[in-house]
DNA sequence: AAAAAAACAGTCAAATATGCTTTTTATTTT
DNA sequence: AAAATAAAAAGCATATTTGACTGTTTTTTT
C-alpha cells in the first residue's frame, strides 16, 4: 500500500504531495533569488544590477521572480534584510569561535579581516556606498548599517571581557580598529600586496594591546590623555 | 581710429574679433563641462551620471557638448584626467604651504583631512569604487590612482625631511596614515560625529611621532620589530 | 565682403530596463 | 475527479539613455 513518493527523500521534512511542500519550495526560491541578487551586487555593482540580471543569475524566469517580488524596490529591500542577517550571523560566529587558548586579539583581528574580504561584506559595502547618492536606498540600508555597528560593538564587548570597564579606551580601540580595517579592506580590493596589510594588522594588534595595558593605569583618564596628547 | 572693442576688457589677453578668441572660448567651455561632470559624480554617483545630466549641469545643450566630446567615454576620460590634475595640485599646495613654525605632523594630517572631505576627492573616490566592477572605467581610473599614490608618497617625503632615511618606518607610517584616514573619511560621509574623527586624528599624530622617534634608535630594524612584534 | 570652418541647438531612432498583463502549468482542496 | 488556487513563463507598454543627424548661428580666413 505504499504510495509513490520515492523522490522526496532529500528535501527534509516535507515532499511533493504533502501539504506545505509548495510553501517550502516557494521559500527556497525566494532565498535563491536573494542570493543571486547579492552575487550581482558583488559582480556588477548596485547600479548595474537589473532585475533581468538577477533572474538570470538565479536561473529563474523573470515572470517567476515577479511573482515573488512584485517590483524592484521590494526585491532590494528583501535582499538587504537577507544580507544583514547573514552578516550579523557570520560576524557572531567568527568572533564567538575564537580559540580561548590563542592570542585572542590577533585572532579577533584576523577573523574580522577574513570577513571584510568575504562577498557578503563586499556586497554590503557596495550598497552602503551606493546609498550615499540614492535616498531611497539609504532609507533601506541606513538602518541596517547602524544596527550592524551596534551589534559589532556589543559583540566585541561580550567576546573580549578583558576590555570591560575600560570606557573611553575601549571606544578608542574600537574606532581605530574599525576605520583602519575598513580602509585597508577597501584598498586591498584594488591592490594585490597582502604583505602590506598583514604588517599593518600586526601593528594594529600591538596598538590594541598597548591601549588595553593602559586600562590598568591607576588613572585611566590620564592614560587616555597620553594617547591623545595635543603637544609634542 | 579706434575700432569698436569696448566689450572685451575683462576676458584677459584676447577678446572678440581677435584671432584665438574662439579657441579660448572653446577651452573654457571644455573646462566648464568637465567641472559639471565632476559635480555630477559627487551628486549622483558615477553610474547615474548621464551625458544629458552633465550637459544640463554645465548649462550647455547636449549637442554643444557632443561637439566637444564626441562620446561618453571620451568625456569621462577627460574628466578623470582633469580631476587627477586638480587633485595632485591641491594636495601639493596643501602640503607645501604648511607653516614651518607649526606642529608639522598635526598640520599635515589636518590639511590632508580637509582634502579628503573636498568634492574633488569624493568624486575621485566615487570613480575608484565604481571602477571595481567596470573594466572600461578601471582602465581609465587605475593609472591615475597609482600615479596619485606615488605622488602622495614622494610629496610626503619631500615635505617632511625629518622622515628621510627612516626606511621601513616611513612605509609603516605612510600605510597607517593612508588607510586610517581613508577609512575615517568614508565613514564620516554617513556619520555626523566630528569629535570621533578628531580624536582619532590626534591619536594618529601621536603614533606618527612615536614611529618617528623610533628612527633615532641605534638599531632601526629592532625598532620596526618592536612595532610589529608577533608575541604578547 | 564672401566663402569656409567651427560651434551650437534641436530632434529622432535604437537599445535597454522596468512594471504590468495574459496565458499556461502545477498543486491543493472539496 | 473536478473545481479552485497558486506558481511560472512569456509577451507587451512605457521610461530612459545614448548616439546620430540636420539645420542655424557665429567666427575666421581669403
Amino acid at each position: 500500500m505504499e504510495r509513490a513518493r520515492a523522490e522526496q527523500a532529500d528535501t527534509g521534512s516535507t515532499g511533493p504531495g504533502q501539504p506545505g511542500w509548495q510553501a517550502e519550495k516557494s521559500a527556497l526560491m525566494r532565498q535563491q533569488i536573494l542570493e543571486a541578487a547579492i552575487r550581482c551586487f558583488v559582480k556588477l555593482g548596485y547600479a548595474r544590477t537589473t532585475t533581468t540580471e538577477i533572474a538570470q543569475e538565479a536561473g529563474v524566469s523573470r515572470g517567476a521572480m515577479v511573482h515573488h517580488f512584485s517590483n524592484k524596490e521590494r526585491l532590494i529591500t528583501a535582499a538587504v534584510a537577507h544580507l544583514h542577517h547573514r552578516r550579523v550571523a557570520s560576524f557572531r560566529d567568527a568572533i564567538a569561535n575564537i580559540d580561548p587558548k590563542s592570542d585572542r586579539q590577533t585572532e579577533g583581528i584576523e577573523r574580522y579581516w577574513d570577513l571584510l574580504s568575504d562577498p557578503t561584506f563586499i556586497a554590503f559595502h557596495e550598497l552602503t556606498f551606493a546609498a550615499r547618492t540614492d535616498p531611497t536606498l539609504e532609507a533601506i540600508v541606513g538602518p541596517a548599517v547602524r544596527e550592524f555597528e551596534a551589534e559589532w560593538y556589543e559583540q566585541a564587548k561580550r567576546s573580549f571581557p578583558e576590555w570591560a570597564d575600560t570606557g573611553r579606551l575601549f571606544d578608542l580601540a574600537m574606532d581605530l580598529t574599525q576605520f583602519l580595517m575598513e580602509g585597508m579592506a577597501i584598498h586591498s580590493m584594488m591592490d594585490d600586496d597582502p604583505g602590506r596589510y598583514q604588517r599593518l594588522r600586526r601593528y594594529l594588534v600591538n596598538r590594541l594591546k598597548e591601549i588595553l595595558a593602559a586600562a590598568d593605569d591607576p588613572d585611566p583618564d590620564a592614560a587616555v590623555g597620553r594617547f591623545l596628547a595635543d603637544d609634542g
